[in-house]
RNA sequence: GCUGAUGUAGCUCAGCUGGUAGAGCACGUCCUUGGUAAGGACGAGGUCAUGGGUUCAAGUCCCAUCAUCAGCUCCA
């Protein structure tokens, strides 16, 4: 007789072959009603499963995450089902569920029939069929030779092809009703408990994700247990898509795009002005840890692009021209650049670390299938900079970068995601370089307190990085910051310093950028703060305006107060009410307003509406400018 | 680059089974001078992405191209 550990400390003592839900139900009705399925000693179970010995139990109901996660594998299996009851035979692939973003699951599968979007809510209805014909998934075990027997009898060559890749002795399926599809589990007691489903997308997927290989169609959808949910998932990325940095770039006149330049966005004035404004950001910072920033050429010889290895390597991301009988490359990275610089003369190891920073225009000819606005762009710039340095001076770098990071992005009051990538199995450098610099950086990421991934293997081949990610308004990742060592530059161009003792010796070079792209930061901190800039980054800061046309003077004095005190102002004396120059003012996102009516005029006050604080009452101009200068000079 | 979708005024969109374009907002002019999220009237504004084709007739149907969007691949 198994006894059983409750979450609460509890101990229950259950008859032989009792299953789950026998446990559940010994507990309440309500419990067992509610329950989706269940851990023994922390491993996800079918209701079904029965219960051999003595084990922690926990039982997961429909509130829990990880009960949404079975209901979404499920889900998949669900669509699977309905696909295959309207469009016959579907070769399977996978279809996991899905944690983030706005996808709850997805399945790739090979058919012949090509989905539409109108089919998307056929297969809706039909899902919703089996739903309410409240089948019960049932796991069968089965012994691998047996179950690659009865997928190639069922024509599922890629599920032959997963079978044989665990390498395992038995598998499992579920079945449920006529459907019958490997998998590990668990899943749902039942196909009753879905109660908001919805189809999303469908699109392409290669298999393996490899671009060679065919590619399979990918349908999109996401599973709650109540239509209330889906609802409030569903309204989540509408408001979610409203924070769309392209939408609110236009909306703020900040930029714009034209087919003539695919992926080259125009910056307007107040786009252009929040662009110079982070340069100016990370210029303050480089003047506090000694960056030297340098302007390097645009175009150069492919005779450089060849010795850099980008001729090799990237040369189908690049754009060339050709000048008389000569080849030209647009520079995509600054590196070869910085590397004529170290070269220019003789250096020595009193220079190092040797810091050069460079705001210069990059051009890469990105796919055009994956430009995206601001996030991914073929004419960017950085806050690029290249750190020549001894293998000892790594450390310290590294530790200066990270807190650098952190500094710039708690400004912006961004989350980040750390990734530390270390050496691929195609390599340059020696074992004794590769295991200096990853234990570097193991080092300092794990003095750093943040929790980071490891991707092994990862890393460029020219050394171990740390990327920073940051997620855009609809939860999609995107590289921002990253710190990269690299040993092989130095050996291309022949790099060298001469050491305290007198010797010739090899610098290690960083690559990094903190806020990465300028675009792509832009457009992932339009999405963060939904187009609200914090005071010290907004383009218009403080926004006067008046009542009636008699207060007109008033305001022009007012503006040139405020200006004279260092602000940015921007004026609406148009003939408009002052609830439509409130409206605009707000859509624009403007901080602060500052409304002057006959009152306010004779006074030398202003009527103070904050963005974020509210109405703050009337105010002597004098106290406004104070505040706001003190808000600003602490970015808070 | 690949799969799918979309492309009508500056923006958001309507335009039924083919009969040569419409709204709201924005913009301009005028009226209104109103105290914290849209006052009113009038006006201007379109090579219906581009190029072919089918048709007596194409925004509408077909093909190609370009761009954009969602994914996939890529991101030395």
């Amino acid at each position: 007789m198994p006894t059983l550990t409750l979450p609460d400390g509890s101990t229950k003592s259950l008859p032989e072959g009792a299953t789950l839900l026998d446990a559940a139900a010994s507990i309440g009705p309500r419990l067992a009603k509610d329950a989706i399925a269940g851990k023994l000693d922390g491993k996800l179970l079918d209701l079904s499963h029965k219960i051999e010995k003595d084990a922690k139990l926990e039982i997961l109901t429909t509130k829990s995450p990880e009960a949404t996660e079975i209901l979404r594998h499920s889900a998949s299996h669900l669509m699977a089902q309905a696909i295959t009851r309207l469009f016959g035979k579907a070769k399977l692939w996978v279809g996991p569920p899905l944690n983030e973003g706005r996808y709850g699951f997805y399945y790739d599968m090979d058919l012949e029939h090509r989905i539409t979007e109108d089919d998307l809510r056929k297969i809706e209805q039909e899902m919703e069929k089996i739903a309410k014909e409240d089948l019960k998934p049932v796991r069968v075990e089965m012994k691998t030779e047996e179950a690659i027997q009865k997928m190639v009898e069922a024509d599922q060559p890629y599920k032959v092809e997963l079978i044989r890749g665990f390498g395992v002795p038995s598998v499992s399926f579920y079945r449920q009703g006529e459907f019958l599809d490997l998998c590990e589990g668990p899943h749902v007691p039942r196909t009753g408990v879905f109660g908001g489903l919805k189809l999303m997308a469908v699109t392409g997927a290669y298999l393996h994700g490899d671009q060679k290989q065919k590619m399979l169609q990918r349908v999109y959808g996401c599973a709650f247990f109540t239509k209330k949910e889906l609802d409030a998932h569903l309204k989540g990325i509408e408001d979610a898509e409203k924070n769309d940095h392209r939408r609110i770039g236009t909306d703020l006149d900040l930029f714009f795009t034209d087919p003539v330049a695919p992926g080259s966005p125009f910056f307007l004035p107040k786009g252009a002005f929040l662009y110079n404004a982070l340069i100016s950001f990370m210029r303050e910072h480089y003047q506090r840890l000694g960056y030297q920033e340098v302007i390097t050429p645009q175009v150069f010889s492919s005779e450089l692009w060849k010795r850099s290895g980008h001729y090799d390597h990237y040369r189908d991301n690049m754009y060339f021209c050709r000048v008389g009988e000569e080849e030209f490359g647009m520079k995509p990275m600054n590196c070869p650049s910085h590397a004529l610089m170290f070269r220019a003369r003789l250096r020595s190891y009193r220079e190092l670390p040797l810091r050069l920073a460079d705001f210069g225009r990059l051009h890469r000819l990105e796919a055009s299938g994956v430009l995206a606005g601001l996030t991914r762009v073929r004419s960017l710039s950085q806050d690029d900079s290249h750190i020549f340095c001894m293998p000892d001076q790594i450390e310290a770098e590294i530790q200066a970068l990270l807190a650098l990071a952190f500094e710039v992005y708690r400004v912006f009051g961004m989350e980040l995601r750390l990734e530390l990538s270390t050496r691929p199995p195609k390599s340059l450098g020696s074992d004794e370089i590769w295991a200096k610099a990853e234990g570097a950086l193991r080092k300092v990421l794990d003095a750093s307190g943040r929790p980071y991934q490891v991707k092994a293997g990862e890393g460029a081949f020219y050394g171990p990085k740390i990327d920073f990610h940051a997620k855009d308004a609809l939860g999609r990742e995107w590289q921002l910051a990253t710190v990269q060592l690299d040993f092989n530059m130095a050996e291309r161009f022949d790099l060298e310093y001469v050491g305290p003792d007198g010797h010739r010796a090899r610098p290690v070079v960083i690559h990094r950028a903190i806020l990465g792209s300028l675009e792509r930061f832009l457009g992932v901190l339009i999405e963060h703060t939904g187009g609200k800039f914090p005071l010290w980054l907004a383009p218009e800061q403080v926004r006067v305006m008046t009542i009636t046309d008699k207060e007109i003077p008033a305001g022009e004095k007012a503006a040139q107060a405020l200006r004279d005190a260092g602000l940015r102002v921007g004026t609406d004396f148009r003939g408009d009410k002052i609830n439509a120059k409130i409206r605009d003012a707000s859509l624009q996102r403007i901080p602060c307003l500052a409304i002057l009516g006959g009152r306010e005029a004779e006074t030398g006050a202003v009527s103070v509406r904050d963005r974020d604080r509210g109405d703050l009452g009337v105010l002597p101009l004098q106290d406004l400018a104070k505040d706001l200068r003190a808000r600003i000079d602490t970015r808070t």
